[in-house]
DNA sequence: TACCGCTTGTGAACGCATGCACAAAGTCGG
DNA sequence: CCGACTTTGTGCATGCGTTCACAAGCGGTA
C-alpha cells in the first residue's frame, strides 16, 4: 500500500492528478517547512539569484540538506543533478502545492490589540491572502475601517463569510469567546481556522484549526530556562541539590 | 543507555534531584501538551473543580487519554489509580516542571502594531512572565509608555537586558532588523528567544529560538484549503482537472 | 565522444512519538 | 474483611519523520 510515491513518472496521467495524488503524502511537517524554503527562495528572486544548491538552501533555512532534498522530493524532482535548483522553478512548484496560486479570503474575529494588528498587516505577509472581514462585537468599533476595511459586528458572521467565500477564519477574541465564534464560522462553512484564543477548541473532522498559543510557547520557553538552569547546577558541582535554584536568577529586580 | 527513567523510585535520592533528571528526558512535544494541561487544570481549578480524570482532562485538552497519562507520567506519578488526578497537585507539579515557579523576565523588541498588542497583554497570559523591557528604533516611541512599561532605544538593549536579567527575548521587529536584534539579544545573554519575524534566526547553539510565524501557519492552511477543494472534485466527479479553479474562489472583491 | 566531478533523489536504518491493551493499585459497597 | 469495579501507569507494537549513504544523472572538459 501506500502507493510508493512515482518513480517511474509514467507520462500517462496528466500532470495536475499526479501533483494531487502527492500533495495526499506530504508529511505534515514537511509541508510547514515548505513555507519557509518558499520564503527564501522568494528573497533569493528578489535579489536576483537564479540558482541554489540544496546545501546553500538548506542552511539558509535553518534545516539539514538531506531533509531539505526530501522535502522536495515529495513534490517531485525539478533539479538538476550536478548543478541544483533553478530558483524561480522551485517557487512556483511549491506556491501550486501549496494552494497559493488561487486567493485565500481570510476574516479576522476580534479586534483588539491582536486583531489590529493582524488586520494591519494588509494582505498578510507573502499575499494571497486578502482580509475580506472583519468582526467584533463592540458597537463602537462597528463600521470603522481598521487597515483599510470596515468593521462588522459579529452577527452578521455567517452571512458576510458566506458572501465572501472566506476560505480561512482567524480567531482574535478573549478566551470566553473563541468557541462560540469558531461555531459560527464552522456553520459559515470556514474550514480552516486560525485560532489565537489560548483555548481548545472543539470541531468536526472536517474541519483544520491550527492555534498561535502564545502562553504555550512562552512556557515552553521557560521549561528550557529552567533545564539549562539545572545543568549549569549539575556541571558547575557534580552534587545534589544544593538548593535548586541557587542560580541566582533569584532577586530579580522586576519593575511594574 | 538512557538510564530508564525510574520505576523503582528508589527513595535514594532528593526528590528534586530526580526530578531533574526526569525534566531531561521529557520529549518537547510533552511539554507543549503539559503548557496546555495546565491551562485546562486552572480553568478547572478556578471552576471549583478538584478532581479530575485522565478521560475528562484528555477530552478538555483535545488529545488521547493514553497519551495524556503518557505524558503526565513524564513528570511522575501523582494520580490515585481507581479515582483520577487531584487538580491542586497536578497544577502545582506541572508548574514546577515548566520552571514557573520563577519569574521569567521578558523584553520585547519592535513596537509597531504586534509589539504593541504583546505590550498590552500585561504580563502574558498565565502569568509569571512580566514583560520588564520594551526597545525601538524609532526614537518618537522611546519614553512613551506602552502597556505601562516605558520604551527605551534599541542601543541600549544589552545594558538593560543585563541590569534586568532578561531571560526571555520577544522579537516583533519588521524582517530586516530581526537578526540584527537576535544578534544583541545573544551578547546581552538571553538565551531563550520568541521569534515574530518571517526570518530564519541564526543563533549559537546554546540559544533556544521558537518562531511563530504567520505566513507559514496561513501557508499551511491554504495546502488543506487545496487539498481539501482537489478530493472534493475527486470524489463528486472521477474525472481529470476541470480546471483547478473551479472552484470559485475567484471573482472576488478585495477593498484595498 | 568519453571521462570526471558534482549534486540530486531515494532506499534503508534509525529514533521518536503515538496508541493499544493490560497489570497494578486503589476505592467503594456489602 | 473481601470482592468487584474503576482508573492509573506502562511495556510493547506500530507508524511517522529524520538522517545517512550512495547510486543515478548531468554538465563541463579534453
Amino acid at each position: 500500500m501506500v502507493s510508493q510515491r512515482g518513480e517511474g513518472e509514467t507520462t500517462s496521467t496528466p500532470l495536475e492528478a499526479a501533483d494531487k495524488e502527492r500533495a495526499r503524502a506530504i508529511p505534515e511537517a514537511a509541508v510547514a517547512r515548505l513555507a519557509v524554503y518558499l520564503r527564501v527562495l522568494s528573497g533569493m528572486a528578489e535579489s536576483g539569484v537564479t540558482a541554489v544548491s540544496s546545501e546553500e538552501l538548506s542552511q539558509a533555512a535553518g534545516v539539514n540538506a538531506a531533509k531539505l532534498r526530501k522535502d522536495l522530493s515529495y513534490i517531485g524532482s525539478y533539479g538538476t543533478r550536478g548543478v541544483g535548483y533553478d530558483v524561480e522553478v522551485l517557487v512556483s512548484h511549491i506556491e501550486r502545492i501549496l494552494g497559493l496560486t488561487r486567493n485565500h479570503s481570510v476574516a479576522v474575529v476580534g479586534i483588539g490589540n491582536l486583531g489590529h494588528a493582524l488586520a494591519n498587516y494588509g494582505g498578510f505577509p507573502g499575499r494571497g491572502f486578502p482580509v475580506t472581514a472583519l468582526f467584533d462585537v463592540d458597537a463602537d468599533l462597528v463600521g470603522i475601517p481598521v487597515g483599510g476595511i470596515p468593521v462588522n459586528h459579529i452577527d452578521e458572521i455567517t452571512a458576510i463569510c458566506l458572501e465572501r467565500e472566506v476560505s480561512i477564519g482567524v480567531i482574535a477574541t478573549p478566551p470566553p469567546a473563541a468557541q462560540s465564534v469558531c461555531d459560527r464560522l464552522v456553520s459559515a462553512g470556514v474550514q480552516c481556522i486560525l485560532n489565537f484564543a489560548p483555548v481548545v477548541l472543539q470541531v468536526p473532522d472536517n474541519v483544520e484549526v491550527r492555534k498561535v498559543d502564545l502562553a504555550v510557547e512562552m512556557q515552553i520557553l521557560s521549561f528550557h530556562v529552567a533545564r539549562r538552569a539545572d545543568e549549569a547546577v549539575h556541571n558547575s558541582n557534580g552534587g545534589v541539590s544544593v538548593g535548586n535554584n541557587g542560580l541566582g536568577v533569584d532577586g530579580m529586580v522586576i519593575r511594574p
